[in-house]
This record gives structure tokens, sequence and C-alpha cells, in this order.
DNA sequence: TTGTACGCGTTATCAT
DNA sequence: ATGATAACGCGTACAA
């Protein structure tokens, strides 16, 4: 063997890095036949291209990921992209979907990325993009106006986005929000709670109105009217939240539905301040089910979603159309309606 | 401009690809003085220099992650390896890591990747290693006997951990968490408190360890002795550290010190439901703040570690020692003692 | 100061 | 079926 071969950087004792070149020395064949044989592509006999793969598994070689990135243009890498951390409270969703996505990629090859941003600013997607890190991109968030939905689309990138998306040629994976929540308050409706309460925040989210949307659904499924009153779609912080759990309270509801579990933990809260008893004196139910939910004294009534699936599909979705095979552009997932004490 | 350049896949109004190459034809210089630019490398001059920045500016220039790559041996990429969600419960620490991980990463032009094993498989590892994907890896789990550091030892690839390591050599950073232990517990005793019951789990691992000892330096430097029947460190499941409870309830402590959050729950639990009040009849303290330490009655004595800077601060030392920098091996974080009503 | 020419390690195209 | 050779786009000695 040649001495001249490059030894990562730290002292250790490290193998030497290989090329497809040495290995073809060694074997007495050409570079290109110890391409063929690991890529698979063109002809190549059988005989050799075992003798190939056989020496590469006993060897150290690895293909530079670099080099075959420039030849093929194609970087292997998928990015994913998370909401900046304003609070742990929704870190949940969004993680475990990234674990999902995950999961795929490196089943497919593939390693991904991470990138966090605010709502607003496009900088390090730009960069991504524009130094052609990664060949498609997943969105975890979408927005009924959504800056980054329409930059990667200009952009050309290939990308999914985890959540609805107004433009049917997007790629898009998604719970059946609006379906879930439609039928979990018809079921609280059927069982005689007529009048409920939404409280809900953030409706520039795509998820949001489409939970919100579920729950007009129900009523106009019912040919029942919905009041204004019971109707909270303004709350971010937590003294809003108990400041409309108190309003609801004089109004005069039966249930209070909670956009999702952040919002649900802080009404729970409320109402075992006030005194109010749950599901005695006032019904809970949340959208979206989180551990969260399991830390009070009553089981919450909740819509499940599996989240890990929804990452996992993302990517899946993803990877399915770098292939050229041209998946579905709307994939929707399944929900689970969880009934507990709450709703009692 | 010539109509060669390649676009990108999708349809879309995007931008044509550019290479130094097309720049340097539009300046009419060469390509190594538009490298040089940007590079800031080699002479140049400044009015050169300006001419070519500006023009990369207004144009749609990116330089090829790849190719820059390959020429340089080097991928401004870091990887981050994440512990696979066993449950929900402790993903909180890793995450908020990551996110200060990517955010030192991104303002130092690197990009992150996540990879996710359970604590035994080194092949994801060690495809990223082979292909040189990654020009560092941090760790965010130390055991004491580790799998994962001995592999990029001998690997050669720079990283850094996230907990402690015996070996001096390795790049570490980490909280305080035996001297947090320590004045935690010597505040416990010091309040009256003198037989506090250990309650842990998962002593493989390195931050454990330190907990563990911590609480027996306090008694050392008090020289008071524990009681064996105080300790349980053999605790996994939530049905383990509930019968771990009534045990010490039978045996009489003072106060029960529960090694992370999870272990705090589930004692808070099992306390509410055996009838015990806290902090009346039972003290209560935890070796690590989270967010499900709120969702209590009683809010609870415990350590507080700044994670997201435990994050940032191993991506700086680990960005530090790619560029050549001698950071300190080992950089310590400092804590924060949060004394609360479950200790009065 | 600037340009030329070659190398980085792989894939793809053409011969053989 | 296999081998030589030219890209891929950037960095960098070396020459001018």
């Amino acid at each position: 063997m040649s001495m001249d071969h490059r030894t990562h950087t730290a002292g250790g004792d490290e193998k030497e890095i290989l090329t497809i070149h040495d290995v073809a020395r060694e074997l007495g064949v050409s570079a290109s036949t110890v391409s063929r044989a690991i890529s698979g592509k063109g002809r190549i006999g059988e005989e050799t291209r075992q003798r190939v793969l056989q020496f590469i598994q006993d060897s150290s070689f690895h293909p530079n990921a670099a080099a075959r990135s420039l030849a093929q243009s194609r970087t292997f890498n998928l990015a994913i992209i998370m909401p900046e951390v304003r609070d742990l409270v929704d870190m949940p969703f969004f993680h475990t979907c990234m674990h999902g996505a995950e999961e795929v990629a490196q089943s497919n090859d593939y390693d991904l990325l991470v990138v966090t941003t605010d709502g607003t600013n496009l900088r390090p997607l730009e960069r991504m993009v524009g130094n052609r890190k990664v060949d498609g991109m997943i969105l975890t968030r979408t927005y009924a106006k959504d800056v980054f939905v329409e930059y990667l689309k200009q952009s050309g990138v290939p990308f999914v986005t985890v959540g609805r998306c107004y433009d049917p040629k997007v790629l898009q994976v998604d719970h059946d929000n609006s379906g879930a929540c439609k039928e979990l308050v018809m079921l609280l409706i059927s069982k005689g709670m007529e009048k409920v309460a939404y409280l809900g925040g953030g409706m520039d989210q795509m998820v949001n109105i489409d939970r919100f949307d579920g729950y007009r659904q129900a009523y106009a499924a019912y040919r029942m009217e919905t009041e204004k009153k019971w109707i909270r779609t303004d709350l971010t912080t937590k003294s809003q939240i108990a400041k409309a759990v108190d309003d609801l309270l004089k109004v005069g509801v039966d249930c209070m539905l909670c956009q999702d579990d952040y919002i649900c933990d802080a009404v729970v809260h409320e109402l075992a301040d006030k005194g109010v008893s749950i599901p005695k004196d006032m019904r809970v139910a949340s959208c979206h089910y989180s551990r969260l939910l399991d830390n009070f004294p009553v089981t919450i009534t909740s819509l499940k979603f599996d989240i890990m699936d929804i990452g996992r599909k993302a990517a899946q979705v993803l990877i399915d159309q770098l292939a050229g095979k041209n998946p579905s552009t709307l994939t929707m997932l399944d929900y689970e309606i969880s009934l507990k004490e709450s709703t009692k």
C-alpha cells in the first residue's frame, strides 16, 4: 500500500482513509469498476462485483460524501425546519416529529439537518438552499399566509409541509384535524353538552384554523347554532386564558373545548383555582393530547394523534418525491378520540 | 450570460445557479480572484475585492457546499447525538440542548445534523464519520463506560461531550452536578433534615454518578453518615419508585431527594396517593428542575441548570477546537438552587 | 495583485 | 464487462 494516505486530525490509531482508487489498485481493477460495484448502476460482472464488495466490507473504505455530492448534485441531506422555542410546551410535538423524520431518513441513507427559525427570518433557509446543503426540506408548521412556503416554492427546493397548506401543488402531510374536532364536538353534543365553548389562540396557524373549522362543522351537522360568546380565539397568555375561563363560567356553558394541551393545562388550573369541579360543575376536552394532561387529578378527554408517525410520513413522502415517484400530494393521517372522566 | 445554467428541479421562477466562473467571467476577472475575494485569503486588491463582493451581493451566487467541502476537506456540519426517545420525559433536556447548539452553529455558519441512537448501536455514527459528513460531533449523554466516547476517540473525529467523562483529554462541558447536589444536601441538613433519602436510577450515566457523589460529599462535609436504607439507586419504573417511597416512609426519613424530575414526578404522585402531605409529613427535593415540577399543588425545591446554555457552550467549544484554538478541556457551568415550599 | 493549472474523490460518458 | 477520461465547483500552490 502507498504511504500517502491522509489520516484524520487528532491523535489516535484511526485507520487510513481510502478512496475508490486505492480500492481499485488493490484489486487490480479500475476506479469506475469499483464505483459501479458500489452504486449497482451500469453493467458489471457478478464475480468482480462480489469481489469489490467483499473487499470494501473488510477494509475501512467509505465513499466520500462531498465528492459524491459534487458529482451527482445530491447531498443525501434533508432539513427539518422547527419553530423557535418560545416555551417548552409545544416542543414535544415538533421534536417527536423530528425523531420520526430522522428514523425514516436514516433508513434511507439520508441525514437530517435541524434549522430553527422564528416565523419571519428566511436567512437560515436561504443559506441552506443557496449552498445546496440539502436535497429537500420538511416544514413542521404552516400558517394561513406562510412566507416559508412561498419562499420554498419559488426557490424550487422539493419540500413537504407537516400541516395543511392552501396550495394543492404543495406536498402535505397532516392529521385530519378538522374531521377529528368535528367528530369530538358532535360526540360532546350528543352526550348532552349542547353549549360547547371554544378556547383557542393563534388563528394564523393552519392547525388551529382546521380545528376551529371542525368545531363549527359539528354544529352545522346538527343544524345547531354556536353563540359568539362561547368562542374565544384570541388567547395567548395564561392570564388571558384564566380570564376567558372566568367569563365563560358566567356565560354558562356545558363544556370547554381547548384548542391544544397548553390551553387545556391553563384551563384546568384556573378551574381548580376557582373551585370548579371537573366534570361535576364543568366539562373539559382538549383538541390535542400531550403528557401535560396526565398530571391532573382528573383524566381529560382529548384527541390523540400519532406524532412520530407524521414525522415519518413527511420524510417518506419527501424521499419518494426525490426518488421521482409521485407521492400523493396530500397524505391524511388518522386520529383517535380518547374519552375520559372530564366529559362524563 | 451563457444559457447552459442548471436550474433547480421543480417548476417555478427560481433564479439560475451561478458558479465562481460565471461570476468571474461577468466581472472580467479569473475564478481564483473571486475565490479569494470570498474567502479573504490570499492577497487581493481592495478595489477588485469590493467589486466582486458587491456583484455577489446583487446576484444569486452562493458557493456550492459540496465543492467547497471537497476542496477543503471540511463540511461545515456538526452532528449532535441524541439518545433514543424512550419516553417523552427526558426529551426536554436534550432538545433544549440541541437548540442551544444549533443557535451557535448557525451563527458560525455551521449546520447541525441530528442523529438518534440507542445506547449501543454505532452504525449511524460510523456512517457519518466514514462518509465524512461532519467536522465534529456533540455527544449529549455520557456513561461511565461509554462505547460512543471510545469509538469517537479512536475514530479521530473531534468531539465534545455534554456531561462528564473520565478521560481528561476529551473535551467536556458540564454543569457542576456534584457540587450542586452537595450544596443542596448540605442546605437540607442544615435546615434540620438530617435523614435525607436518595432516590435514583441508572447509575451507569455520569450525571447520576455525579449527583449521588454530591449527596455523599455533603454528609462527609458534616462528618455525618448516610444509612444504606435511605439509599435507592435501582429505580427505573414507576412502580419501583412507588414501592421505594412506601419503604422509605416506613424507614422514616426527613426528606426525599430525587435524582431527576422524572423520579420526582413519580414520588410526588405516590405521596399524594398515600395521603402524605408535602412538606408537612414529608419533604421533597429534585436534583433537576423541569416544567414537570410546576404541575403540582406544592412547589418543589430543585436544582436549576441553564440547559440551552450547555448546548451553546458545547457547540462553541467544538467550533473553537475546529478553528485550532485550544479550548479548555473541561468547561464547568453554574447552577442555581431553587428553594421552594416542598422543603419548608 | 492577478491568472493558470491542478487536485479534491466520485460519477458518467465514451471507448474498447 | 471493463477501463480511460472528462466533468462537478471550489481552493490553492505557483507562475507571471
